[in-house]
DNA sequence: CAGTTTTTATTAAAAAAATTTAAAAAGATG
DNA sequence: CATCTTTTTAAATTTTTTTAATAAAAACTG
């Protein structure tokens, strides 16, 4: 039976898809994610996240046409199922739910 | 250099521990995260997180005493350090960044 | 009341899945 | 063909899950 579960990067890149829109493409993903990162990621790990959350059906791909721009090879476009984008949601639920519960002096006053 | 990431499930687990406070032990943090996430989880795999994040300086523990009740073997009471905290935090803002940079159509509309 | 069972709990070890890293390959342009 | 943009592949590492073992206390039982 298929793993259906979302990782930690995987969701990442996976609100990075829905955030590009016609845009998300490997490359184009990995620029964005690590701006907002502020962090360098390698082309492999988005990759292999797009792959695994393709095979789990959390998103679909297509090729884009080439640009015709030096080095323009085509895209492989990536975009959000309906699958995947409610679980988006429900991942961001249940830790909204996890915060709303931690009491605030938690966070404030303690040392440590 | 020893590895600072915190994992997917690792982050629930560092926010169920937030919540419980001095409640945070093993197996009510496994009772509370299951309630949350309507899911059966193992022992096992809440244990291994908190070894993990402990050894990655997320969050502390000592034993509590023995209560006297029924099975009431004294339990490894966690908290989390300011690191910890630090850095839910900014997972929390990086998601929140992301997810306002999702367009709202994308996630009202598409049908896929 | 000594031994067994049940309950609450932690610890450990191995298998499975996700992530990272490091190259290699594909396709396009000048 | 040298170079640029992009994807693909493969191996190493880390995280997650699963399964089972161990530990300590209370309750039961003959």
């Amino acid at each position: 039976m298929k793993k259906t579960k979302l990782g930690e990067f995987e969701e990442l890149v996976l609100l990075t898809v829905a955030a590009l829109q016609q845009d998300a493409y490997g490359v184009e993903i990995k620029r964005e994610l690590e701006s907002r990162l502020k962090e360098k990621l390698s082309v492999g790990s988005i990759q292999s996240a797009l792959k695994r959350m393709e095979d789990k059906g959390f998103l679909t791909s297509q090729f884009g046409e080439a640009t015709a721009k030096r080095g323009g090879k085509r895209k492989r476009i990536y975009a959000t199922t309906s699958h995947g984008r409610k679980v988006l949601e429900e991942m961001k639920d249940i830790r909204t739910q996890l915060w709303s519960a931690i009491p605030k002096l938690a966070f404030e006053l303690k040392a440590i």
